[in-house]
DNA sequence: TGGGGTTAT
DNA sequence: ATAACCC
């Protein structure tokens, strides 16, 4: 027994209406500044980028002779991801180790605990998307989301103006849906099919990596189509195929933005997939989940999603995490907390900014409820320790340590036996350095570091950002 | 299951 | 400080 949704077949996304300027602004003051690039309401175009198998590529560079092997990266007793030779060997992500190599038992595997190389990989494809484009969003170490409106629509005016005809879709249409290159929808959504096929041109030509891309008119849509041709290809959404890619979905938890709780609570009220979510009584929704998710994941089972593409810059915050079988003496810890603490000192020190708060969590031992439940101690860092993080760092990491063991002790009575299966260490609240000292601050993180990179951004004081008028 | 990240409450 | 979400 199903519902029928209330049909609503050609409309996709965002009622935002046309040209509202006479609507006050809700967060007052005239200039509201637009939240992602274009202003007007209009129709956006957003570009989904994945990469393919992410750390698993990256170990292929490191590697060369291992790139046409079947190749897993391995963090403990899991294969968190491994390459499409492996793959086609029934290989799969998050597989134990044991499962993995009885299932391809010529897998090669390479640690891939240290995630170093792949966050700075991943930053370089971040860096390379912001040349073309300054909203640029992270999601995870191996997706983007890039908001190309702006240059679709100047090459749309270009496009016009030479008066040429002939305009070609790169890569698939989702459903193989016929264009209309009448409707300046469909124009729009194919040229910006063009421009995600330049990005990831661009991100294989200048950093060896290939992955997939998806564009659509928000975030939510250019997600989901980005994964309908899986390795190494893109897929562009119109609009009149939104409900099939939506309702194409077999659960609930697909919808980016659902996840397990909400999905196990959804379950609850009888919604099983996404037709079953849009058909559901909005106000018994609310009742459930609250207003704002309610209404958040309502509109997401449609497919619409304004939510802006937010630049994410540098990071907001740095930590370093060990888990193991047991942990159960204070010097253990002090020992683990020193060793994660190191290569943090050093991720900061090349960040080049300083952090404000220092933050402790540890998982306990449980045999019910076995991961999960974390918990967590923080505090700021003492003032007369901070101009301490521009340079070298090893008399930093005794009063360091000494606090951790500080709020560690806030935490686990030592008196009392503890068992520990996982220790983290975080910084956040990174704040620029005065200004003054040696010149330049990384722009965007680091001074690109070892390898290749040439521009230091310098912050001249003239620098409130882009358009901070207000 | 790992070793990360973000935002909302 | 936790809980949810994302990869």
């Amino acid at each position: 027994e199903r519902r029928e949704p209330p049909q609503q077949p050609q409309e996709e996304e965002e009622e935002e209406e046309e040209e509202d300027w006479l609507r006050p602004q809700p967060g007052g003051g005239a200039a509201s500044p637009a939240p992602s690039g274009h202003r007007s309401a209009g129709r956006r175009v957003i570009a989904h980028l994945d990469l393919d198998c992410f750390y698993a590529q990256v170990e292929m560079i490191r590697h060369p002779q291992l790139r046409d092997k079947p190749l897993g990266v391995q963090q403990k007793n899991i294969v968190v991801t491994c390459n499409y030779e492996a793959r086609k060997r029934g290989v799969k992500k998050l597989m134990s180790v044991k499962d993995a190599k009885e299932t391809c038992p010529q897998l090669i595997l390479v640690n891939g605990e240290d995630l170093t190389p792949y966050r700075e990989m991943s930053y370089k494809v971040t860096e390379l998307l912001g040349e073309f484009c300054p909203l640029v969003e992270r999601l995870g170490f191996d997706e983007n989301f890039v908001d190309i409106t702006e240059i679709v629509e100047k090459r749309l005016t270009q496009l016009q103006q030479s008066g040429c005809s002939s305009l070609c879709v790169s890569g698939h249409v989702y459903n193989d849906q016929a264009l209309n290159l009448q409707d300046t929808t469909h124009v729009r959504l194919v040229i910006g099919s063009q421009v995600a096929e330049e990005l990831r041109e661009a991100i294989h030509t200048r950093l060896g990596l290939t992955g997939c891309a998806g564009v659509a008119s928000n975030k939510v849509l250019a997600k989901l189509v980005s994964g309908t041709h899986k390795p190494n290809q893109q897929t562009v959404l119109l609009p009149e195929s939104c409900q099939e890619l939506i309702r194409g979905l077999d659960h609930i938890q697909k919808v980016p933005g659902i996840g397990y709780k909400t999905a196990k609570r959804l379950e609850m009220l009888g919604v099983r997939n996404v037709c079953d979510l849009q058909a559901f009584p909005s106000a018994v929704l609310e009742k459930e989940l609250g207003v704002s998710m309610a209404q958040r994941i309502q509109r997401l089972s449609y497919g619409e999603d304004d939510s802006p593409v937010t630049p994410s810059g540098p990071p907001q915050s740095f930590s370093d995490e060990d888990s193991f079988k047991k942990c159960s003496s204070e010097v253990e810890v002090k020992e683990k907390i020193e060793e994660l603490l190191r290569s943090l000192l050093d991720r900061i020190y090349k960040d080049g900014r300083q952090p404000h708060t220092i933050r402790l969590t540890i998982r306990q031992f449980s045999s019910t409820d076995k991961w999960f439940h974390r918990e967590s101690r923080q505090c700021p860092i003492p003032p007369h320790l901070i101009p301490k993080f521009g340079k070298e760092n090893s008399n930093l990491i005794s009063p360091l340590v000494a606090i951790l063991m500080k709020l560690f002790r806030k935490m686990i009575d030592v008196e009392l036996p503890f068992h520990l299966t996982l220790l983290s260490v975080c910084f956040s609240n990174l704040k620029d350095l005065p200004s003054s000292k040696k010149g330049s601050i990384g722009f965007y993180l680091k001074q690109m570091s070892p390898g290749s990179g040439k521009r230091v951004r310098e912050v001249d004081d003239v620098s409130q950002g882009e358009g901070s008028a207000s």
